[in-house]
RNA sequence: GGCGACAUAGCCAAGUGGUAAGGCGUGGGUCUGCAACACCCUGAUCACCAGUUCAAAUCUGGUUGUCGCCUCCA
């Protein structure tokens, strides 16, 4: 497998650092709020990258934290009157529904910051032991000048940085040795939540968490990081500057970032009134809609959303849902049990177009390319399959779409919950009709029934239905 | 000001040296009582200019345009 690395800037062939296993850290979000669209595609992508790996066979250790103490949760809790902890946790858990929708298989280990104070104590302490941190009035500050690697995964150097950096004055900016200084520990103002230290009582800075959180999950070098490319500068950049100069070994050996989701042409932002939550597209959408959306375009490419363009993903979708069922019904009404004399040529079928499928996600998880594939087979089924093939040749055919889809993280059959006795009854009455030729009655059969949310597909098999 | 990305049919999107995958949509057809599903047919010389090459969407230089990061941010 080749994938893109940030560090490197180029396309390299992964090699894990233990054969057979994988160790893999993504961002994870601060919990101040519903999550939002733009967080959701790092969950998908690097989710299908996961079940990738997970496919050919390798152990993956998935970590994602939870950033559970910032201003912003804080500025929530305020709001509210509440503790910082009530909003986190009920992010948490709202973002966990969010995941589940989208079919996102939860982490190996999802840490949140709060539990793994102790651990960033250890860490900010070696920093300060090995002469690359320093505390000042209760603040710790990583001394950046000090770790000569900086700038590496961003391809930055501070002397650059300095010339366009603007003048900011936030309290305590003037007890920085140097402007590019990072804070690791900072004092509590009043009604904050804090922790006991020995420079103040205080929380850790944003940074710090992930790379401790990383260090205990996973080992002081793993093989991928990952996250949104907003990431890269500065936090991955800190994150990679504070544990190798406290570890004193390369931190992680791949980072992968993906591109970010824009809205009709532009970012997404509160003030643009362009904002939508993961709960809002749930509201029209099955959410399965959102993740085939996203995994449409190659995750290092900006991704524009528009309702157009999920209606496109719906339909597209639907598309390969309606091959699923097709091979449903072609297993249970097949006649014959193993492959027919006249099959012999299909006796693998759909291995050239896995073969496919497998090939594009060999190259830097190409989606999009996997998708073509998927639907050059859907192609393929909905040409050669039929009521009349061997349940042994459908059931070849769907194991392979499953397996395709199990990947990419979809779920063809999902729903269909039983139908409530009085579609069910109006579905007879109108197959009443439809025997008598009494059209006029069935299709007013049929609007009722479309009102309700169902559609109606009337096939030589018999009626087959699906909720809109 | 510094760093970087991108520009492919109506829309979305693969392809990074050998004469353009796939999806949505449109139009035509087959099937069907009709509709839906499905199948067949239907569409671009790849922003522009110059260059390298037997050969470029694909490499080089330039032009134009769009976007991102440099500040909390997926």
């Amino acid at each position: 497998m080749r994938i893109y690395n940030t560090l490197t800037a180029r396309k390299e062939e992964l090699v894990p650092i233990e054969e057979g296993k994988i160790k893999m850290y993504v961002c994870g979000p601060t919990v101040y709020n519903l999550i939002h669209i733009g967080n959701a595609r790092p969950m998908i992508v690097f989710d299908t990258f996961r079940r990738y790996m997970e496919y050919k066979g390798y152990d993956v250790t998935y970590v994602s934290n939870f950033t559970d103490v910032d201003d912003k949760i804080i500025n929530k809790a305020m709001e509210e009157g509440v503790d910082s902890s009530v909003i986190s946790e009920r992010y948490i858990e709202e973002c966990k529904k969010d995941m589940a929708g989208m079919n996102v298989k939860p982490a190996t280990y999802a840490p949140k910051a709060t539990e793994e104070i102790g651990g960033m104590l250890e860490m900010i302490q070696t920093l300060i032991d090995k002469g690359f941190a320093y505390e000042s009035n209760g603040t710790v500050y990583f001394r950046t000048r000090k770790f000569q690697g900086y700038g590496k995964l961003s391809k930055k150097n501070l002397d650059d940085m300095q010339s366009g950096h603007r003048e900011i004055k936030v309290t305590g900016e003037e007890e920085k040795e140097d402007p590019a200084d990072f804070v690791l520990w900072k004092p509590k103002k009043e009604g904050e939540p804090s922790w006991q230290s020995p420079w103040s009582d205080g929380r850790p800075g944003w940074h710090i968490e992930c790379s401790v959180m990383s260090k205990k999950y996973l080992g002081n070098t793993i093989d991928i990081h990952a996250g949104g490319e907003d990431l890269i500068f500065p936090h991955h950049e800190n994150e990679i500057a504070q544990s190798e100069a406290a570890n004193g070994c390369i931190f992680s050996n791949y980072w992968m970032h993906n591109a970010f989701l824009n809205i009709n042409g532009s970012k997404m932002s509160k003030s643009l009134g362009n904002f939508f939550t993961v709960r809002d597209i749930a509201a029209k959408y099955d959410l399965q809609v959102l993740r085939f959306f996203m995994l449409s375009a190659h995750y290092r490419s900006p991704l524009n959303f528009s309702d157009e363009l999920m209606e496109a993903a719906k339909a597209g979708l639907e598309r390969i849902i309606n091959a699923k069922k097709k091979l449903d019904y072609a297993e249970q009404h097949a006649e014959g049990r193993s492959f027919f004399f006249d099959e012999g040529e299909d006796q693998d079928f759909g291995a050239d177009y896995l073969a496919k499928f497998e090939a594009a996600m060999e190259d830097d998880c190409n989606t999009a390319d996997a998708i073509a594939a998927v639907f050059e087979y859907v192609r393929a089924i909905n040409s050669t399959i039929t009521d009349t093939s061997s349940t042994a040749l459908a059931e070849l055919a769907e194991k392979r779409l499953v397996t395709m889809c199990d990947i990419l993280g979809i779920i063809l059959d999902k729903e269909e919950e039983a139908l409530d006795a009085e579609i069910e009854q109006l579905i007879a009455q109108r197959q009443e009709a439809r025997k008598a030729k009494d059209f006029a009655l069935a299709d007013k059969i049929r609007d009722k029934i479309t009102a309700m949310g169902i559609v109606l597909e009337d096939t030589r098999e018999g009626v087959k239905w699906h909720r809109k």
